[in-house]
DNA sequence: CATTTATTCAACCAAATGGTTGAACTTAAT
DNA sequence: ATTAAGTTCAACCATTTGGTTGAATAAATG
């Protein structure tokens, strides 16, 4: 019985798909069993309950972004490298999980406290995020990053690097991009936003 | 006979809340009766369906943020006052509707091209945005703004804007920031925005 | 006043949905 | 081979959900 069958893991797929699709509310159990080819009961067998379900799989992208994060802003560098890290790396993980961020971010705003709560642990690791805010005040102090207060900084960096991932269905419709031109966009868009945050926070 | 009833605009304005709070997919007709204190069968006697309420809210979300746009990129002045006139108005309105823009980003994301179709054509009105993109290529080659693709120039403009309340509760909760200061922060934020992009945008 | 029209509701209904059961079948260990 | 544990499924079940009906009441109109 060592074989973690391969039935939980197709339906873990079917799973990921269905509900990042969808959303917990829109999501039915049924459709994920189809779409990983078994019996419904098996989805109940394997993990109980839609509730349970759901939440490996929010914590599975929770435990794949975190590390994200961590590494880039922490360690060696200057702000503005740790940024440049942070910005390229996510586009990345982005392109290839376009959808994810809708997903959590919806579900999060539904109040999920729980889900809350695992991320600002997985964040917690190091002491990693009040570290780096304390990096910012230290070279605006120096003199290389301009003032602003720290939590409008890493509200833009993040703006700037997953709105257009969230906003994508109205920004192709409206500025009649075709499917494949959008990812080379969000590909230019590593460099853009470098540029942009360089222009906007090195004095 | 005349009075548009009271009961249409107390279903209106709780299909508001339950929907902008749950979704369409969550949102329950018999939530919406409750908190509308009706009963139930008059949602279907002045809506029909779930399906037509939903189009309802939303088509009156859309035509309500449709016109901050228009007024904002169209008309006198360069682009820089007129994204800031975007920036500023349309801060305001999140300020007061703070869950729209998950709402409609949510539902959007879901396929509901109908919404897409009809966002199209609220803002095509006079040719706005092609005008607008046409005056960012102007003042580009007078050298007036730095070179960056249009397209590149709005993502970035409106990512600075919207993404801070839709991920709320995120950075509220990472950040450890009450909720009153929150609003506090959204409205520095009209100024820091512009700041950013006039650093990042001006040649 | 009488008749039409609009408004409200309790009681229903059919379909969908999350979840359960129990039997059958595989696989692995004793 | 026998037992135990893991795996699969068809058939069910209770509840929820969007939607309907028909009767009762209120309002307006001729």
């Amino acid at each position: 019985m060592v074989r973690q069958t391969d039935t939980e893991t197709q339906i873990l797929e079917a799973a990921k798909k269905i509900f990042v699709q969808k959303g917990f509310a829109g999501a039915r159990m049924q459709e994920i069993a189809n779409e990983a080819k078994i019996n419904k009961s098996m989805l109940h067998y394997y993990f109980r309950s839609k509730e349970l379900l759901f939440e490996k799989i929010m914590t599975s992208y929770i435990e794949m972004t975190a590390p994200n994060f961590i590494n880039a802003i922490s360690g060696e560098g200057t702000i503005i490298e740790k940024i440049e890290r942070l910005v390229s790396t996510h586009i990345n993980t982005l392109l290839k999980n376009p959808h994810i961020p809708m997903f959590i971010l919806h579900e999060l705003s539904q109040g999920r406290k729980n889900m809350i709560v695992m991320m600002k642990q997985r964040l917690a690791v190091n002491n990693t995020l009040p570290v780096f805010m304390n990096q910012i005040i230290k070279e605006q102090e120096e003199g290389v990053l301009k003032q602003v207060l720290p939590h409008h900084l890493m509200l833009t960096v993040m703006s700037l690097i997953v709105f257009p991932f969230i906003a994508k269905p109205i920004f192709q419709n409206m500025l009649e991009i075709p499917d494949a031109f959008y990812n080379q966009i969000m590909e230019e868009r590593k460099e853009i936003v470098m540029n942009f945050l360089k222009d906007a926070l090195l004095k």
